[in-house]
RNA sequence: GGUGCGGUAGUUCAGUUUGGUUAGAAUACUAGCCUGUCACGCUAGGGGUCGCGAGUUCGAGCCUCGUCCGCACCGCCA
């Protein structure tokens, strides 16, 4: 990407020029030309008669060079500089002595005749530099100066050109940018509310937006047919790298359309961004089935850089995933296959050189309690063909070799096997293991990219702790029609017109036709648990619109900050958010939240426990 | 709500295994020297509530308990 030139020139409005040109532009077709710059003290370079500054500002840096020819006066100022102070500098361009490779003005340097020193500045507490020396927590806590480094500057350019890009599409494709309130009520479903007191309506409160799902049905019903909105979210949940209180979506929604019609536009979408981004021509995205991915990924959003897939070596327990029975392929005597309902495998080319020690290792990854396995099981083919595993006592050389060609393994390979009394459970811990076996064999590069589609979600999926369905998605989402005969009989198992967009295993987006029909809206709600007096106090609005005539309609919602990372190719969405929160939610910057005065509590009627 | 790792100079860290003299390094900062630096170089100097509190001990940066903070993860995140 490419940052145009600050384009600085005399208007009638600018009288006072602090500077006629940027610290990134001057090159040796400048030289002779009398400049004025202006910018941060980047480094000073006293060696004795001679003193050069480095001069940073948003668009590079540019050397001011005091030689011989400076006054005495100049030189004493110059010897005044501090790191970070920011100055104005007057003076002439000429070539350099020593010229600097690193930079594109190391050929030029400016020779000062006249220096302003426009404010000071303490010593910064952590170097301002491409790696600089500073901890997470002292950078947040000084964000504004971290900001002043390239690299998260350069983050924040390519999330404005993100977002530029997307606009551009989406114009161009008739859509409308609508704003929606960020003042609305609390929903049920989903995750917690950040709520705000009204001061006016004493103990009642707005909750901030999750996402503007239920507006945007409604401006659908309002007849505004394609609709889109860059806009924050809230979600009052524990933090991870990957998630922030508020975090901006790209909400979309469109009406007289099927899932074809969605999945097409935002395939565009993507493509278009790849290209104006990234350069990257993307091939047509590849549609998954949930049923696939969890199948043969383990993960409704499979890192798909890399190949990998899961082998079932038994499973008599058909599930969501997996229909069908899978007789085992290993006869009995081994009490841990036997006993297990599910066996599942991977292929990892190459690997056969891992050490005992590295599998032992490789052990222990998988029993760690966040992965929870009970132990693994492996297989190295060797280079004369023949299997050496750690159940060789309990199978035959016949045994391993049915394994061998089940896994469609070759001499060199190493096959990684777990187990359980739960498939799904298995093939999460399978999961962890093929994405850290992926990481280890170095099949994961971050400027790699693989997108596809993850289609037919479920509708619903068990809650443990709440004894209920609850929406997989949302309760909005229309049912897959085929599938609607199931909604009395077999609600676990009816899929939906959900979709979600995967690039590099992460969920960057995802969507639903949604349900358009009040009547089949209020038996979702009934199956969610509502009774119908909780589904029209809560969604009352939406149902009374529903009956004045709601077009089809559908959309989907882009999480920009971790599409904005994968392109930034950054391993935390906090550095492409100008003034992130920390792991408990805090701007230790602002440090916020903090408390507020009693007289606020008492005009807004609230009392601390 | 839970698990793991961490908190020592402005900053990044070592030192904690085995408690023991004045807590070190690099970098940054200050001063001096240096005519082509760009990780400048050389010389000298200043800089510490070892997160906080309690306990054990003749003695605690080091051991114990509690607590606060940071990071990663699990739960959670329609």
């Amino acid at each position: 990407m490419t940052v145009h030139p600050f384009p600085i020139r005399r208007t009638t409005y600018n009288i006072i020029m602090y500077r006629t040109k940027t610290c990134g532009e001057l090159r040796l077709a400048n030289i002779g030309e009398k400049v004025t710059l202006a910018g941060w003290v980047q480094s000073i370079h006293n060696l004795g008669a001679l003193t050069f500054v480095d001069l940073r500002d948003r668009y590079g840096i540019t050397q001011l060079a005091f030689n011989e020819d400076a006054s005495e006066e100049l030189r004493q100022q110059a010897g005044r500089l501090g790191r970070e102070f920011v100055v104005q500098a007057k003076g002439e361009v000429a070539e350099r002595y020593s010229k600097n490779k690193n930079i594109p003005t190391g050929d030029i340097e400016i020779l000062v005749t006249e220096l302003n020193i426009l404010n000071e500045s303490l010593t910064p507490p952590f170097t301002i530099e491409e790696e600089s020396d500073g901890g997470d927590d002292l950078r947040m806590k000084y964000r504004y100066l971290d900001l002043r480094r390239p690299n998260v500057r350069k983050n924040l350019e390519l999330r404005h050109k993100f977002a530029f890009e997307v606009r551009r599409y989406l114009d161009q494709h008739g859509f409308l940018e609508i704003e929606t309130p960020v003042l609305v009520n609390s929903t049920p479903e989903g995750a917690r509310d950040f709520v705000v007191p009204s001061r006016m309506n004493p103990g009642q409160f707005y909750a901030l937006p999750q996402s503007p799902q239920t507006l945007k049905q409604l401006l659908m019903v309002s007849g505004m047919d394609r609709y889109f909105q860059i806009v924050k979210c809230f979600r009052d949940e524990d933090l991870r790298a990957d998630r922030q209180p508020e975090f901006t979506q790209i909400d979309c929604e469109m009406s007289f359309v099927e899932q074809e019609d969605i999945l097409q536009m935002f395939e565009g979408m993507s493509r278009h961004l790849f290209k104006a981004l990234k350069g990257i021509d993307i091939p047509e995205l590849p549609r998954m089935t949930w049923a696939d991915a969890m199948k043969y990924y383990g993960s409704d959003k499979p890192d798909t850089r890399f190949g990998m897939k899961f082998v079932e070596l038994k499973n008599n327990q058909p599930d969501n995933a997996s229909r069908e029975i899978v007789e085992s392929i290993f006869p009995a005597g081994f009490q841990v296959f036997d006993d297990a309902a599910y066996i599942g495998a991977i292929c990892c080319e190459g690997q056969a050189v891992y050490s005992r020690k590295q599998l032992d290792e490789l052990t222990d990854f998988v029993k760690r309690p966040q992965i929870g396995a009970k132990g693994l099981v492996y297989a190295r083919v060797q280079e004369d063909g023949n299997v050496k595993s750690s159940v060789d006592k309990f199978y035959t050389p016949e045994n391993l070799e049915v394994l061998k060609e089940k896994m469609n393994a070759k001499a060199g390979d190493l096959i990684l096997i777990l187990c359980g009394p739960d498939a799904m459970k298995v093939r999460k811990q399978l999961s962890e293991l093929r994405l850290e076996m992926g990481s280890r064999m170095g099949l994961r590069p971050k400027n790699k990219y693989s997108c596809l589609w993850v289609i037919d979600f479920p509708m619903y999926e068990w809650s443990d702790e709440e004894q209920r369905l609850m929406a997989m998605h949302h309760p909005f989402t229309s049912p897959k029609p085929e599938d609607i005969p199931l909604l009395d009989t077999d609600p676990a198992s009816v899929r939906a017109n959900a979709y979600d967009m995967v690039v590099n295993g992460v969920e960057v987006g995802g969507g639903s036709i949604r349900i358009h029909d009040a009547k089949l809206q209020q038996k979702i709600f009934e199956i969610l648990g509502f009774t119908p007096e909780q589904a029209q106090q809560k969604f009352g609005f939406l149902m009374n619109a529903f009956k004045y005539g709601a077009p089809p309609h559908g959309g989907l919602a882009y999480g920009l900050d971790r599409f904005v990372s994968l392109f930034a190719e950054l391993d935390s969405i906090r550095d492409c958010i100008a003034f992130p929160k920390n792991n408990s939610g805090r701007d230790v910057m602002l440090d916020a939240p903090g408390p507020i005065d009693q007289k606020q509590m008492d005009e807004l009627c609230i009392r601390l426990k």
